[in-house]
DNA sequence: TTGACAAAGTGTATTAAATACACTATACTC
DNA sequence: GAGTATAGTGTATTTAATACACTTTGTCAA
């Protein structure tokens, strides 16, 4: 029998965990609940999903209407469902995880009646529902990920040098890396395109500016390579 | 302002990809549709979310019901919610996927009105609903996750010779494996605990039994060990 | 009983990749 | 033009991955 259609009970949001690095640490953006339940407790972003759109549209929607944050990557967690999650009723939310640099998207500091800010990972604060099982895991995700895939130069700005590059493997894996080996792994991928540019605005000698260069990572990514760290 | 009560349209099923392995071939198991729509197709198993009951213990129940499948594997794979992937109203569906071994789960043949049947994963016919990308999805993940977690194990007998695990990771890989450079891999990481018994049954000198060393991965895993095959 | 068969079981040499490690070059500041 | 802060670079060593073929053992049937 099709018991699809007699499920009334459950619910559905979506929740999304969006990472941002600066020159001190590895963040995750929260917003403070202007509503009960949970009134004044920070959260993540997330809200219900329309009838006529997908999930991630209503992730990218929510993410924009939220905290003005738009065009970064975004992929999907993991769905929680457990049945008390949600203290009022049963709540199926589907959890995305979002990478952007805070140097191009500068985050609204406040929506309608609640703040948004940036927290250290090792600084979060207690958060909603279970919304700190969900950040737990995103950030397994990312250490995960970015270490056999190349998605970390979302969280830079689209001209980064290799210190910078290096620094974000660093911050998220939580260790140290040799800067020497580390480019001759990083350059023997053949994923960065070497640019005519530096640094602008330091006080030392300026650093050359590259770029990742995503046509010869589909290219590479065909062919079965591996992108491991 | 906290939208989550609003959304009154989208329910909740969980759809199961169950994977097994015989002496041939990686293969899944489907059941053969009784009800419109999609009357007569091959689908995966599952069905809605109690209001009462985690997503996860949905997937078991479901499988159970439909399979007699139980005492499984299962792990949550994804979450598919295009607006249209189900003709009839708007249904999110979080799938799992399972590892089972054939030997010791016989599938019920028949469910009330329909099939149960496994189809070697080269071999899977046209499915209902967005199933086969439900499927792809399912596959990519085993193949990506077997290679550095023993999850494999999963699929095979409690007890079991390296002969066996190395096909089921041919199969399951789809490429040919070194024998002597397997066997020095594999006991090298130290996961298997030698048996003092060898196969019956078999017409030429018999193998060595072995079997996975949980206690010993969960060890392993702690110190962030790498199980890469 | 023995010869044919089928799969089990085993070791080494070569190549490739990962790691460890420290100094010189450059651009700016005062 | 001396000081300083970061950029940029090469080699030797260790470890892991790969390539490769024969001997052993037990069963079966003549």
């Amino acid at each position: 029998m099709d018991d699809r259609i007699k499920c009334k009970q459950a619910h559905v949001t979506v929740d999304c965990v969006v990472f941002g690095l600066d020159e001190q640490d590895l963040k995750i953006l929260l917003i403070q609940r202007g509503y009960e339940p949970f009134k004044g407790s920070w959260a993540i972003p997330g809200g219900f999903v329309n009838a006529d759109e997908s999930l991630e549209a209503a992730a990218l929607r929510e993410l924009k209407e939220e905290t003005g944050v738009q065009d970064v990557f975004l992929e999907q967690l993991y769905t929680f469902g457990d049945v008390h999650r949600d203290p009022r009723r049963r709540i199926v939310t589907v959890a995305y995880y979002a990478l952007v640099n805070l140097r191009d998207h500068t985050i609204k500091a406040a929506t309608d009646a609640s703040n948004a800010a940036w927290f250290g990972v090792d600084d979060i604060p207690k958060l909603a529902f279970d919304h700190a099982r969900i950040v737990e895991t995103a950030l397994r995700r990312l250490r995960g990920k970015v270490r056999y895939e190349p998605i970390g130069f979302e969280l830079l700005p689209e001209k980064f040098t290799l210190t910078q590059l290096q620094r974000m493997y660093e911050k998220i894996l939580e260790q140290d890396i040799d800067k020497r080996n580390f480019r001759k792994k990083i350059l023997g991928m053949e994923l960065l395109k070497e640019l005519d540019e530096v640094q602008v605005d330091v006080a030392h000698r300026a650093a050359r500016l590259y770029r990742f260069d995503e046509k010869k990572y589909r290219q590479l990514r065909e062919k079965g390579f591996n992108f491991e760290i």
